[in-house]
RNA sequence: GCCGAGAUGGCGGAACUGGUAUACGCGCGACACUUAAAAUGUCGUGAGCCUUACAGCUCAUGUGGGUUCGAUUCCCACUCUCGGCACCA
């Protein structure tokens, strides 16, 4: 009777062993490579951790075990992002000092950390609420200040009426404030911001240099969100301007009149009792209420005054709406309803004029231009011919040197004739029908192709119509001539875009029902000396031609600093009568958060610091009279946006980080983290690169790789949460089935990235999976037993490669896979097993050191698999007839192809029949494909 | 709407560079051990057809096409799911 595996005791006793040597205790050491692996770092909140928490410190701490047994010297360290909004407004609630919740949150977190087994280093565990860290936080705010690149702003910003304070339009959900929930309001309060757009050229750029996932580095994109035009200049008809940014300047002759933002300084100047209304009504309006409208387009006329389009020297009219935005460019556009979706939608709703200045062109794909042919342009039609007594469409299917090519009627606008007569004529030559135009294509399309027949490219420049017939039953005779050519077919409508073969006709098929405007690029018409021109070389010429000049605009706006709450870190400022806002000098840092009775928000949009007289009332470092202290305090983000720094030398007291540890650890190799991470990811990037500028870090960027953790759901397919009741707490998890069951499990779920639910029924798997290795270890023995080297040298190597890759769950497939081997082969020898183990080790290390401490083996050096070994002396090589696998062969890996081949052909005797088979392909060691 | 990722058994998922689809695990079924149950072990397990059996056949990787001796993998079109952004001119 073999004894049961007791994960309680046994992973408590390698847990405190683990403890008591410091064995993950990390110092700096030149001799070997270092790696450093990092979490992002959690917040320790009243609930606890959920299961789903420790998903990616245990691939964390997999890295490092792993690298660790290379030989690598890994920094794996562990802290707590611990002020802000969610630590105070839990402390209000159950009427605790912050301070207080904090301090039992970290040690809940800690305990529960403390089961799984981890390799941190706690001798560098950091937290930022701690005086000596924060210190730091207000020392990169002063750099920041002195550098010009945090400044005091009273410009409207987000209020949550709920929390009372100031957001960064980064802490919204659409209007939404995404810790509460309450709709933001907006306020004007003086506020400390910081210019992280100086920084968003850089950090867009230098994402190539990031080995992070597509979607992250696409999210960043998207938040910079940088677009390169123009600022073009109208003059207003009272003399003044009117300056606005476009990404479309080659569009100039199709602006047929102007929006600005309700918040534009122009709206004051002439304002009637209608536009006040108006702008009052969005005021009103909660920006839910907008979205809620849709895409509606609402707006009313600035009267009293127009502009004149630089280009066409026409008068155009002003409108204010509320789809231009105040926040972005100059507040103001052209707009041109032709080529943009909301202008079109604005114009259709106001009757305003619709003039297309661009064709859109594209290359046919089936008969692209030649290079070196002159390019002729030719007016044309495409008209589709609908009957109406059967709802079918004409087309052609085309014969001779064009088979297999459908195209609807179609043909040229000869001299004379207009495009609707040229339509028409087409109807009666190709299909001998005498229709009646019924719709047509708002715009001109265009194509370009060779016609090689004439030896000469053209451009197709195309009116596109719908016409009807009321039945084919007075339908003439075809000509021979078109017979020849193409055969007249009738097909439903669903089937017409499908079958057509050139783009440019499915275009314009989308476009007879789709009344959309055009938004991508071509060529220009309506333009005067420009006509013709491709509108990305239009672009300049247009904007040089008015006098504009190319500017770039981003999305991301100047970082909203301010905090009206307690638990953050004060902002190292005083205000001073005399001398105004005044840096206080690093030597009286960190400015403490004052201990008080009342923490909670003013509401007045002061911060509760405001009225602490005594730690308010201070002197001015520079002139020595009195002055105030600024009472706003940092938001949450910012401890975490330069932590991984600390890390390297938390102990520092004269420097954030030490120049020598800097450089010795930086950057970080890898980084794990889900959830949020757009945001932080951009504020420690920015924080970072303004670091590098002043020398204190000696890297671009601070996270060399990023890995995404795939979230852990609810058994319910639900997100774990109080609200549900259906949080699994990982300490009763790794009560019932051990730490070391836990890991595998979690590791084994599913890939890395992906959100899987939990599943209890599952779990059991990987707790067999321990007991069957606790059992195994009666099967060592001392010689190594020779069936099974293969698996095992792949299993070495399966589990590194997996490893490196954060594909957690095919390294555990692997090592069951051997651990099945094993149990066949009834026996292990000793070195095996001690390879075995310590490939498993990273994964299951209480168990790992157990089974490796019984044997006497030292599993700290990660061992090398032998290529050679990697394949067994006989292979099964598929055989295949006609491409379906019929049976298999055993051969050498190396088996010449003849052999093979005779081999195949004796075993595939029945399915190959007889004669000679037409074709024979030989993979090796893999398939062999018989062609009859 | 735009951008990104994805769709494989009852479930989580695997598959090198285009080469035996369904590894590994869960679940399920049968059997063994047991007075019994749990635990454990052994065997089986994509669907359908055919056969007493051995064997054999057909169909299956979201849908429809294409390239190829051969496609989960490459190409084209489409459907759906998830994630991010969302009136950014």
């Amino acid at each position: 009777m073999a004894e049961q595996y007791d994960h309680e005791s046994i992973e408590k006793k390698w847990q405190e062993r683990w403890r008591e040597s410091a064995a993950f205790k990390t110092t700096e050491d030149p001799k070997k490579p270092k790696t450093y692996v990092l979490d992002m770092f959690p917040y320790p909140s009243g609930e606890g951790l959920h299961v789903g928490h420790p998903k990616g410190y245990i691939a964390t701490d997999i890295y490092s075990r792993y690298k660790r047994a290379q030989g690598h010297n890994v920094l794996h360290p562990m802290g707590w992002d611990a002020f802000g909004l969610p630590a105070e407004n839990f402390a209000i609630k159950n009427k605790i000092h912050p301070r207080a919740a904090v301090e039992k949150n970290i040690a809940n977190f800690k305990s529960q950390l403390s089961h799984i087994g981890f390799d941190y280093d706690w001798s560098r565990e950091i937290n930022t609420t701690d005086p000596e860290y924060y210190k730091w936080t207000q020392w990169i705010f002063l750099q920041l200040y002195k550098k010009g690149l945090a400044y005091q702003s009273n410009e409207p910003i987000n209020w949550c009426p709920s929390c009372m304070t100031g957001l960064a339009n980064e802490d919204l959900d659409g209007n939404v404030c995404e810790r509460c929930g309450s709709v933001v309001e907006k306020r004007a309060l003086p506020q400390w911001v910081l210019k992280i757009t100086e920084y968003a050229d850089r950090m867009l750029n230098d994402l190539s240099l990031l080995q992070w996932p597509e979607h992250i580095k696409e999210a960043q994109r998207n938040w910079i969100g940088r677009s390169e035009g123009a600022e073009i200049t109208f003059t207003l008809t009272d003399g003044g301007s009117l300056t606005v940014f476009t990404t479309r300047p080659d569009t100039l002759f199709g602006a047929t009149y102007m929006v600005i933002a309700p918040e534009h300084a122009l709206v004051e100047k002439y304002a009637d009792a209608a536009v006040r209304t108006y702008v009052e009504s969005i005021k009103n309006k909660t920006e839910l209420e907008r979205t809620a409208e849709g895409k509606e387009k609402t707006g009313v006329l600035l009267p009293g005054v127009k502009a004149l389009n630089p280009a066409t020297k026409q008068e155009i009219p002003i409108y204010i709406a509320d789809y231009v935005l105040g926040s972005y460019g100059t507040g103001a556009i052209m707009a041109v309803p032709a080529h943009d979706e909301r202008d079109y939608e604005f114009a259709k709703t106001f009757n305003l004029p619709v003039v297309q200045v661009v064709v859109p062109c594209a290359p046919d794909a089936i008969n692209p231009p030649k290079e070196g042919l002159e390019e002729v342009k030719r007016d044309t039609v495409i008209v589709h011919l609908r009957d109406k007594s059967t709802g079918k469409y004409a087309l052609l299917d085309w014969h001779g040197s064009l088979e297999g090519i459908t195209t609807v009627i179609m043909g040229g606008v000869e001299e004379g004739q207009t495009p609707e007569d040229a339509a028409l004529a087409e109807i009666k030559e190709e299909a001998a029908l005498d229709a009646s135009i019924v719709s047509s294509v708002r715009w001109i399309t265009a194509a370009r192709y060779c016609a090689s027949h004439k030896n000469q490219n053209r451009c197709a420049h195309t009116w596109g119509f719908l016409a009807e017939v009321e039945s084919i039953e007075k339908q003439g005779a075809i000509s021979e001539k078109e017979q020849g050519l193409h055969t007249l077919v009738w097909v439903d409508e669903k089937e017409v875009a499908s079958r057509l073969t050139p783009a440019h006709q499915k275009q314009v098929w989308y476009l007879l029902h789709h009344d959309e405007a055009l938004s991508g690029p071509g060529y220009l018409i309506n333009s005067g000396e420009f006509d013709g021109l491709d509108s990305e070389e239009a672009k300049k010429k247009i904007t040089g031609s008015v006098g504009g000049k190319a500017v770039v605009q981003y999305k991301l706006r100047d970082w909203v600093f301010s905090r009206q709450r307690y638990w953050g870190e004060p902002i190292p400022i005083v205000h001073c009568p005399k001398d105004g806002a005044v840096a206080v000098p690093e030597d009286q840092l960190p400015v403490l958060l004052p201990e008080v009775e009342s923490y909670e928000p003013s509401g007045t949009g002061e911060s509760p610091l405001a009225n602490i007289a005594e730690w308010v009332n201070t002197t001015c470092p520079q002139c020595g009279g009195p002055a105030k202290r600024e009472t706003n305090t940092m938001p949450q983000w910012a401890g975490s946006s330069w932590y991984y720094l600390r890390f390297m030398d938390p102990h520092n007291n004269s420097a954030l980080v030490g120049k020598d540890k800097e450089k010795y650890w930086a950057p970080v190799d890898v980084y794990v983290g889900g959830d949020h991470a757009v945001r932080h990811l951009i504020y420690a990037r920015f924080w970072h690169k303004f670091l590098y500028d002043i020398g204190v870090v000696t890297t671009v960027e601070p996270f060399a790789r990023l890995e995404f953790l795939g979230f852990i759901l609810a058994e319910d397919g639900r997100k774990m949460s109080k609200r549900y009741g259906n949080i699994i707490n990982p300490d009763d998890v790794v009560a019932q089935y051990g730490a070391d069951a836990f890991r595998v499990y979690e590791m084994f779920m599913g890939p890395f990235e992906n959100t899987v639910a939990w599943s209890t029924a599952s779990i059991k798997g990987t707790e067999r999976f321990i007991e069957r290795l606790w059992r195994a270890k009666e099967l060592v023995q001392e010689d190594p037993v020779e069936a099974l080297e293969v698996e095992l040298h792949r299993t070495i190597k399966k589990v590194g490669e997996d490893i490196e890759a954060f594909k957690f769950n095919t390294a555990v497939s692997q090592m069951m896979v051997f651990l099945n081997a094993l149990e066949s082969a009834k026996g292990i020898g000793k070195e095996q097993w001690q390879n075995y183990l310590t490939v498993l080790a990273p994964y299951a290390p209480h168990i790992a050191h157990e089974l490796a401490e019984h044997h006497g083996l030292d599993i700290s050096q990660w061992p090398t698999y032998d290529p050679s070994k990697l394949t067994s002396a006989l292979v099964t090589v598929a055989v295949q007839v006609n491409g379906k696998s019929r049976t298999t062969i055993e051969l050498a890996p190396d088996a010449p192809e003849a052999e093979a081949i005779a081999l195949a052909k004796v075993a595939a005797a029945k399915w190959i029949g007889e004669g000679e088979p037409k074709k024979i392909i030989y993979v090796q060691g893999r398939v062999i494909n018989v062609v009859v």
